[in-house]
RNA sequence: GCGGUUGUAGCUCAGUUGGUUAGAGUACCGGCCUGUCACGCCGGGGGUCGCGGGUUCGAGUCCCGUCAACCGCGCCA
């Protein structure tokens, strides 16, 4: 028989009964009854229970195992009484008679228990991780990354994409985030950098002619971490291909991930994406990755702010390049509710967000013209667009399944139930019972918040908050609040996942302070237009570049690259850095492009955050075998800790003591 | 660098307007228990209330400072 087992934890059934068998295993449970003693043993695979009584030659060794301990046992396979059985796991038929147990590991008092999920504190849970991750949830979570990992991989296979592996010790890339450093101990005083991500690497793969890459990247960033961001490094599904345009990519990937995600979700998958402009998708939802989940559209609303009584927003909108922008939210319509948002808003550094909400007026009965109109529609004698437009009836289909509930009601009901189930229609329908509240309101008056309640469609019970200015200036605020208002109000449909792309970002931005012109996004990107569009007003130029969101998360980031040496060297010039600069931070590609650089393009997919969403959680460690904590810092391994003088000596560095 | 939240037993938490010796569950140690599967019952050990200062007759509780963790902003081609 093997030295350690001869099932595993998951294997043994009914079957089995009357074999003699061995297993080793981790201690899950005891629950000891003095003269009889259970052990639940977990492997990776499943768990088996495990017994013995005074007949057992082992018994009494036994009693002294404690939770956690590694142990190999001996026995016999016996089946349960039907009563008996735990048909919450596999082998619940049967259980193990021990004859023989040997200890394989013991254990210390636990600082984290691996039975059950009651929630740890972080730190502990990082300084422990190999006991973190024996517990349920986080293991099955690696092992959803990993089928993930090998599902996206599979996929790009069969699409014909070869995966190569590209330098981790290389040169330092100027471009974008911060780089980690890597000392020379050849060449004292110079250094080279982890790659940021293996861009130039499968630029140049392209040019040799490779055609179809990808790789499942590492890539390395000096940043400060979010809970969706891990702090130095995660993975990416690289990818990249020749002679392609943007929609070719995009008919390439889309599969891949979405059928990925069908793959491992009982949510709803949209296969069918849309592509949403950088410009639409900042204005309707304040982000550049929006949550589609959320229904709420944001709309511009200048025109019932100008010249009104609320004189914050007219004095704004005398300034160029601002507007005012509403956030309609249905159901929202609670004092309580959007103070909270107010508030939301002051903390964010915002003034504030004003606010509209609709209420019923109190006392203020049904009106008959109202109750009649509603009676000729039911009766099909007034079309949908009257009501819409008279401003009778929301235009959702919940709300006509209301009514229409509403008005069965109010048939069967006896004369005075009928008179309730009016004042309920009118309440939840009634234009004349609407009453608009709120300081905004009072200040712009009954038929300018009558104008913006039209154009955002909303009801009694529903309300709206404003933002004024630059876009720029309070666009995230909005897309934040948006997100909340969409969660708190129960608007955002959590059990779907909404894929949509969003493209035509600008190439350049100008930063309002100094007014210099810089790369918005990824200087590797085409411009549309090419060198016509460079040579017009840079800050219109848009590039083959885009962004794949799901749920509020930026997924994957790509674009149709610059292959043209020319087109580069001009928009490398408009951002201010000259062709001998170039040619400096990006030597290697410069060269290639030289020598017959392809058509190319392709994207990034993060790995990391793919899993988390699969997973449903909302921090990108809970999908990462051994994450780093919020300082980088990683407390298992103890790193990042001092050099020894012996290894600064070799690498001719002198470390500078810090305040 | 800035803002928010949190910090009480190994772990999860309670602790009233400031008031006697800071509690519970779990884990750990000891005892009992032959059908449990979150086994049960009895007993025990375990605390710098994050740290420092202040107010007070008296501080886990109030005030000031500070540290740490997490979340967010900046940052993240």
């Amino acid at each position: 028989m093997h030295a350690f087992r001869s099932h595993k934890c998951n294997e043994l059934t009914a079957a089995n009964v009357g074999d003699s068998v061995r297993l080793s295993g981790w201690v899950h449970r005891v629950r000891d009854h003095g003269g009889v003693l259970f052990i639940d043993l977990r492997d990776h695979y499943g768990i088996t229970q495990v017994l013995a009584d005074e007949d057992s030659p082992v018994f009494h060794a036994l009693e002294n195992v404690r939770s956690e301990w590694v142990i190999r046992i001996d026995g016999e396979v016996k089946a349960r009484d039907p009563e008996l059985v735990n048909a919450n796991i596999p082998t619940g038929e049967v259980e193990i008679f021990i004859r023989d147990m040997e200890v394989l590991g013991a254990s210390d008092e636990l600082p984290l228990q691996v039975f059950g999920e009651p929630d740890f504190p972080e730190e502990t849970r990082l300084k422990y991780r190999f006991l973190d991750l024996r517990r349920e949830g986080l293991h099955n979570r690696m092992m959803l990354r990993s089928n993930v990992v090998a599902s996206l991989r599979r996929r790009m296979m069969d699409k014909g994409f070869n995966e190569f592996q590209t330098p981790i010790i290389t040169a330092s890339s100027p471009e974008g985030a911060r780089d980690f450093l890597v000392p020379s101990r050849q060449h004292p005083g110079k250094f080279y950098a982890l790659p940021q991500a293996p861009q130039q690497f499968k630029q140049m793969m392209m040019v040799a002619g490779f055609d179809k890459y990808f790789q499942i990247a590492p890539c390395f960033r000096d940043e400060d971490p979010r809970a969706d961001r891990s702090p130095t490094d995660f993975y990416q599904l690289d990818m990249e291909m020749s002679f392609v345009t943007q929609q070719d990519v995009f008919d390439t990937i889309e599969p891949v991930i979405t059928g990925a995600f069908a793959e491992f979700t009982n949510k709803t998958v949209n296969h069918d994406i849309p592509q949403i402009s950088y410009k639409d998708a900042a204005l309707w939802y304040g982000s550049d990755k929006p949550d589609l989940r959320n229904p709420i559209k944001m709309q511009i609303v200048s025109e019932h702010f100008a010249g009104s009584g609320f004189q914050i927003f007219a004095s704004i909108l005398e300034q160029d390049g601002t507007e005012i922008r509403a956030i309609p939210a249905p159901k929202g319509g609670s004092r309580k509710f959007c103070d909270r948002m107010n508030k939301f808003a002051q903390q964010e550094g915002l003034p504030g967000m004003g606010y509209i909400f609709w209420r019923s007026v109190a006392g203020q009965h049904y009106s008959d013209q109202l109750w009649i109109k509603i009676g000729i529609w039911l009766k099909g004698e007034m079309d949908d667009n009257e009501l819409v437009t008279r401003g009778l009836i929301e235009t959702k289909p919940e709300q006509w399944d209301r009514l229409d509930k509403l008005m069965a009601r109010y048939r069967s009901e006896d004369p005075l139930g009928k008179v309730q189930v009016k004042e309920q229609i009118s309440s939840e329908f009634g234009p004349a019972n609407i009453e608009a509240a709120g300081p905004l309101a009072k200040n712009i008056g009954p038929e300018r918040t009558e104008a913006i309640r039209q154009q955002l469609g909303l009801k009694v019970g529903d309300a709206a908050f404003f933002l004024g200015g630059k876009p720029k200036s309070f666009e995230g605020v909005a897309g934040r609040a948006r997100n909340i208002i969409g969660k708190e109000l129960g608007l955002t449909d959590e059990n779907r996942f909404e894929f949509c792309w969003i493209v035509d970002f600008p190439i350049f931005e100008k930063d309002e302070e100094s007014g210099k012109i810089d790369f918005e996004h990824n200087p590797f990107s085409m411009p549309q237009g090419g060198m016509d569009a460079l040579n017009g007003d840079p800050l219109k130029v848009l590039g083959y570049q885009y962004d794949l969101a799901c749920n509020g998360y930026e997924l994957i980031s790509g674009a149709i690259r610059n292959h043209k040496l020319d087109v580069m060297y001009k928009a490398f010039g408009i951002a201010g850095y000259d062709k001998a600069e170039v040619e400096k931070r990006f030597g290697g590609m410069v060269k290639a492009f030289k020598y017959g650089a392809p058509p190319h393009g392709g994207c990034a997919a993060g790995i990391d955050r793919i899993v988390m969403l699969l997973a449903d959680e909302e921090n990108i460690r809970e999908v990462i075998m051994f994450p780093m904590n919020q300082r980088a810092e990683d407390l298992m391994m103890e790193a990042p800790s001092d050099a020894t003088n012996d290894q600064l000596r070799e690498l001719g560095l002198r470390v500078i003591p810090q305040e």
